[in-house]
Formats: C-alpha cells, structure tokens, sequence
DNA sequence: ATGACTATTGTCATTAACTGACAGACTAAG
DNA sequence: CTTAGTCTGTCAGTTAATGACAATAGTCAT
C-alpha cells in the first residue's frame, strides 16, 4: 500500500544485513587476493577486514573457493537459459554462438561493475587450485546444456552422441575465448569476438591438412 | 661387468626402498579409499598402514589429491609423445585417433594391472575434488600437445587458432570416451571404440541440423 | 512498546592437510 | 671405518573446515 516498500523485493532489515554481509566478505577478499594473492591470504584476514567471526565466513560460503567461484557460476547458466531462449529455426552451432552474445551482454548490464569480472578470471587462471575448480564448476554445468540442445533437435540425449559432443566442443572454445580475452585489454565486445573467431576454426581445424596459409 | 646388474636401472638398495615405500603408499592408499572413500580416509591411515610417518608421505607427494594424479599423469604425456610420432602423411585429427590407440596399448602393456586405470577412473569421476584436480592436470598438457599439432602442419601456433582448437576438441572427446568407458564394463578396447565414436560424431554434430535418425 | 519466536552470529573445540626445522639413521664410496 | 650425503621421524605450527551451544538481533502479533 505504502510507497517505501520497493516493490517486488523481499526485503527486512535482515536480509539487507545479509547481502551486505556478503557483499563486504566478496569485494574484501578480492582486493586482499589481488594484493597479495590467493593462497597468501588467509580466511582470519578477510574476517578481521569485515569484522565478522571466521565461522560466519563459512556460513555465507562452503569454502574461499567458494567464494570466488560465486563471481563466476551465473555465466554458465546465463548461457544456458540463453540457448533455451533461442530461435528453433537456428541450427544448434548458430543457437550456441547466439547465445554466447545474449548471455554477455546480459551479464555486463547486470552487473555493476564489468571490469571486475576479467580481473576474477585472471585470479582465477593464474591461481591453479582456482582453475581446477573453475573447471570443474563448468563441467557441472553440462548435462543442462546437453539437454537443451536435445530438446531443441528432437533427439534422445542418451543415444545420440551429437548434443553432448557439441556441448563439450562449446564448453572447450569459450574456455580458449576466455584465455584471448584475459590476454588483451577485455572489453566485452572482445570476448564474443574471440568466440566467434574460434567456432570459426573449428570445422577447418578439423578438415584434412591444414595449409600455412589459413 | 658382473651379471647381478640388471643393466640400465639406476639401482642401489636405496633407490629399491624409495621405491617400495611409494609403491606401498600408492597401494595401500587406493585400496582404503575404495573402502571407506577418499575424504573419509585420513592421510594418517594410509602412513598407519603402510608404517611411515605423516612427515613421509608428503615427501613422496606433494598432496592426498597428487598420490591419486600419479596414477594418471602418465596417460596424456603418452598421448602426446605418440602424437609427435605419427606418420606425417596422415591429417591431424587420423593422427589424434592413431595416437589415442597407441598410447592406450602402451599403457595397458606398461601396467601391471590394467583394471586398476579403470578403479582409478571411477574414484575421481565420483569425487568432486579430484576430478577437478584431473581436468586441471589434463589441461596442463594442453601446450604440449598444441605445438605438436603446430609442428607437424607447419603452422604458427601463436597467431593460427586451429592448433589450439584440435587439441582443446580432443581433451574434450577424450573426457567423453572416459565417462562412457567408465559406465561399460571398461576394457581397453571399448575405450579407444569410445574415442572413435565421438570423433566420428564431431562433424556431423557441427553441422546444420541433426536429424533425428542419427 | 513488550514479549515470544526464530534467524543469525560469535565462541569454543576439534579434525585434517600441509610445512619448516632439526636430529638421528641409513647408504654409498673412499 | 669413516666421511659425506640422503631419507626418515619427531615436533611444533599454520590454516581450512565443521559441529555444538550460547548470545544476540530482527520479526511479528498483541
């Protein structure tokens, strides 16, 4: 009825606490991970940063992985809800590359702050116990991916091969975007880019000989 | 001079111990954790079992989570030396399939057992951690095989992405092949079958749509 | 506002993976 | 046998992670 609630969230006092909470813990520990690195930072001095016990730190994440892993796993399902949303007429390489677009660009206006991400996936990428988890929380995200593309086609996921080579195949080449990505400046346009240009390889890669000339 | 030598190994008695104890530990180490599982194993256990200090065992490895790796290290190393001695006639993805064949029947014969790949396999593809310790660990030889890839058409692996793209859609054909093997009964045949099939599946799952007769 | 109910946090204790330092035991070689 | 070098065990310490319980703070009805 009144005009001070913002509509729509479902927010206490409590919960704003909460998300503050987080939030502090999160931009804490990046900056103390930028400054002197991952594995040189413990728990205790993210905590003292924020002045909240140790144990309140493992409450908010399962562990300081976690923690950096929770910038990262919204992209992967972004990706994945994109392709859903995709036109049926496109074939699934063409939905993959349109859905890489969409699921960028509505990463970026979300959030606030977009060259915070390209900083995380240098963490990430120069940190090797970070990457292995990033691996492997990209990897947990396959059998979604595999489904949709079965859905869109009308094939049985558990038979055919096609959906889940092609979702590996998508998984491997934004993984080899990622890295160009990191290399140069960053800016968004950059990384779709860089995805275009190694879906574009990839049936010359793996055509008969290659000519020094590509 | 003398018989006794068993001509080429290194050997005094104490490079046999060194070798007995890691042995041991590698032994006793996979045995506890089919039992009881790899996190509710202690590394304490494993030194009980094998009668070594705690202080020993992480001489011989760098972590619980490497102990595991050392039993496959050596698969994607064999990959890529068996690469680099394919005929140079054949294309890169007949000598990618050439090669998985060959290292698979290296390995098998070097083995003494070759079951224990396939309990191996299982054990990190059922433990969160480990598997994201072996994508890591595969990734790592990704340059590798990328510059074999490069050498043998003669292409500049700095500035050409096809390299890149061929090696990057192999990892991710051979993570399949495993998980398919894994889940048959798993011998050494119906792997490099596995392999065969999903690279036969590549271009058709790249091209247009799929029609739902395979 | 007050009090009861519940979510959140802090404190304490504990386990387990690792690491550095040093001392003692063993091996290889003269 | 002795010396020099390598392994191993013991000890002490750090850090991540988890369970249990008490203290605190937010929520909601009266």
């Amino acid at each position: 009825m009144s005009l001070d609630a913002p509509a729509g969230a479902d927010v206490g006092r409590r919960e704003r606490k909460k998300q503050r909470t987080r939030d502090a813990l999160m931009e804490a520990a990046m900056e103390l991970f930028q400054q002197r690195g991952y594995h040189e930072t413990s728990v205790r001095e993210i905590t003292d940063a924020v002045d909240v016990s140790e144990r309140t730190f493992f409450r908010y994440f399962a562990s300081k992985e976690d923690l950096v892993m929770s910038f990262v796993r919204d992209g992967t399902v972004a990706f994945a809800d994109m392709l859903a949303a995709q036109p049926p007429r496109e074939d699934p390489l063409t939905a993959a590359r349109g859905a890489f677009h969409t699921s960028l660009r509505q990463m970026s206006a979300r959030s606030s702050d977009p060259r915070s991400y390209l900083s995380v996936m240098r963490l990430i990428d120069s940190t090797p116990s970070l990457l292995a988890a990033y691996l492997r929380a990209v990897h947990e995200h396959d059998d979604e991916i595999i489904e949709v593309f079965a859905r869109r086609e009308g094939v049985d996921p558990a038979t055919d091969r096609r959906p889940r080579v092609l979702a590996a195949v998508i998984g491997a080449m934004t993984f080899l975007a990622n890295e160009d990505w990191q290399a140069s400046d960053g800016d968004t346009d950059g990384r779709a880019a860089a995805f275009d240009a190694y879906t574009d390889a990839l049936l010359p890669a793996l055509s008969g000989h290659w000519t020094a000339d590509q």
